[in-house]
DNA sequence: AAAAGTGGTAACCTAAAAGTGACTAATGGC
DNA sequence: GCCATTAGTCACTTTTAGGTTACCACTTTT
């Protein structure tokens, strides 16, 4: 019984835990319009420091949020992109914020 | 542009924000079930203390996702139950955690 | 008179997350 | 030879969330 709470529990915490971070959603949602470069990430989110946009992006792309494609150029450049995964679970998303306006 | 970004963002990751805290998933799934008063709560998450207990309540009270009924008596009685905010939410969080196992 | 029962609060401490500023590698342009 | 560019990393400090222990108010029970 009292496992069951623990198990259902951690399933939904765990995906929670995913979009949990301060900017990643953020992140997403910058992402879910186009595919983006690093330095386009951080332009767009300035109030977000070189440091933690980092850690975010690598914490997305280990949940498969997103992907990473680095190119083999000098000065280096990085695509990032939202996966499938990513890109089904923004409407989830919107209408949860939906549902705090009242729209079930 | 950038002020619709922020909107729309801010809208999402406000609501992401009310189910954020370490132990409120696990609370609000407690209370899913049962309304349930404060000792009850306290003895279902044995490693949540009273002071963090107290302060998710609060939180999750103030963002509509429960509600508090204080009786006169004593010892004190207070109950806690989802509101209809709550119970709505619920299941988009499953259907989040569901994603992660491919079920669309 | 003292303890139990209930739902807290207050003061303090710790650990994790986030922020800051300087630094790097490899190339092209001046 | 020197600066700019890009996508970071490193060491350090600050902020925030959560944890620990003790205590309170009021009534009933022993």
């Amino acid at each position: 019984m009292a496992k069951k709470i623990d198990t259902n529990d951690c399933a939904v915490s765990a995906t929670i835990d995913l979009i949990g971070g301060r900017w990643k959603l953020t992140i997403l949602h910058v992402l879910l319009r186009h595919d983006r470069r690093f330095g386009e990430i951080l332009v767009r989110i300035p109030a977000i420091s070189r440091k933690v946009l980092t850690q975010q992006l690598r914490a997305l792309e280990a949940d498969g949020l997103i992907s990473r494609k680095q190119y083999k150029e000098r000065p280096p450049r990085v695509a990032y992109a939202l996966t499938d995964f990513g890109h089904n679970l923004c409407p989830l998303l919107a209408r949860m914020a939906a549902l705090r306006n009242g729209v079930g």
